[in-house]
DNA sequence: CTTCTTACA
DNA sequence: TGTAAGAA
């Protein structure tokens, strides 16, 4: 796909994935006009990419980090920087109560949708004072 | 109309 | 990061 498809499905202004590309973090293939051909599996990433900019993290850790994305397990690190660490430390407790507090928010939506339903069940019949079929 | 590069605020 | 200009 070319990026302005890209730009609307990862929600990454056209300006920002070229820049991306500049960075190192993603590489497209082109296309015979010129144009950046970006493939399927780039939309995920590309989202992850911008999670992990919005968190704070700059564009070189996070080269650094992509084979982690893609699970590749063994990762060779070439010094093993332990300020490095805590700050990573830090945006992954981050991470975890962001994620438990959308967990809580869904959750309680969840509940006013099903809530929203049994409203809406109730409104669209009409108040049923006797089934015609149960009166006896 | 879409994308490209380069440049600037 | 956003926007502009000129070319393709």
């Amino acid at each position: 796909m070319r990026i302005g498809e890209l730009a609307k499905r990862a929600q990454v202004p056209p300006r920002m994935l070229r820049y991306y590309e500049e960075q190192g973090l993603i590489a497209p293939r082109r296309l015979d006009n010129g144009y950046r051909d970006y493939d399927e599996y780039l939309v995920d990433r590309v989202r992850q990419i911008r999670g992990l900019l919005d968190a704070g993290l700059p564009t070189r850790i996070i080269r650094d980090l992509l084979p982690c994305i893609d699970h590749t397990e063994d990762i060779v690190v070439a010094d093993p920087d332990s300020e490095l660490r805590a700050l990573l430390e830090r945006e992954r407790d981050r991470m975890t109560e962001r994620i438990e507090c959308l967990t809580r928010n869904r959750d309680a939506i969840s509940r006013y949708i099903e809530a929203l339903g049994r409203a809406e069940d109730r409104a669209s019949d009409p108040a049923p004072k006797e089934s015609p079929v149960t009166s006896h």
